[in-house]
DNA sequence: ATAAACCCTGTACTTGGGTACAGAGTCAAG
DNA sequence: CTTGACTCTGTACCCAAGTACAGGGTTTAT
């Protein structure tokens, strides 16, 4: 008989995690036996389920929503999700690869610049509009 | 005489922008004249500095850190600033590339699988700990 | 039998960068 | 001189994914 956080120990998560899960309805909440909730250990398999779709880059929204396709194997769902999460990430990749090249530019303008004033702050003075 | 309507059609910002910039202390609150506030050029300046310098991806402390720099030419210093985001950006350009990577595998994985159950689902379902 | 350790509910707080009002006062154009 | 557009202060709310209590009740170990 697990209590919450016995169930928290062995996922190796804060009991406190566990409650926002079940606020969220992303974990179910038990019945309460006498005073306390006992959990089983398909409770544990699906916190550890969470666990690992969070490793691997998914917010909580899209786990809720492969939770819900899990019993019903639609793995055109699955693909599609997932693909989408690959997209934002790609979109972000290329967004924080924009901005690496601008800064790099900057240091090096500002490394080999020999003007008093420094080279990166002119450059974000500059008034040519966004 | 600007208005902090006029100042934010000028940047091109709202005026609850501004007003919160002012709370977090990124621009200044000029002082009353009668009951309403007057901005400046240099306000409208200091805007724009703000708004360039966050689509270069900085946050509004290192924008305030870079502020507060200005006058003082410090070039080390604001390269140091610069530094530290290039770094925060290629950490996260790091773990993305993982994400990528591994989402990638498993669509593959998926798209050629005969299995009826999802090898994603079985992916996330199985327990080789963290 | 008592104290530590645990559980319950409920609520507020966190970060970052704002947005969205409410309610009152003020200014400017027609 | 009125009406609509603006400004003021102050407060609450948004997102995501939790964290951090307070103030009770319960269980377990000693």
């Amino acid at each position: 008989m697990l209590t919450i956080g016995k169930l928290a120990k062995q996922a190796n998560v804060s009991v406190e995690t566990i409650r926002y899960y079940q606020r969220i309805g992303l974990l179910r909440t038990p019945e309460k036996l006498e005073s306390y909730r006992y959990y089983q250990s398909s409770d544990l398999e699906r916190l550890l389920f969470i666990k690992r779709a969070k490793q691997a880059g998914l917010q909580l929204n899209e786990i809720a929503e492969l939770l819900a396709l899990d019993s019903q194997q639609d793995k055109q769902r699955v693909r599609e999700v997932i693909k989408k999460r690959l997209h934002e990430i790609q979109q972000r990749m290329d967004e924080l690869a924009h901005l690496q090249q601008r800064l790099t530019q900057w240091i090096d303008e500002c490394e080999h610049s020999t003007a008093a004033c420094c080279p990166i702050l002119q450059a974000l003075s500059e008034t040519e509009q966004s």
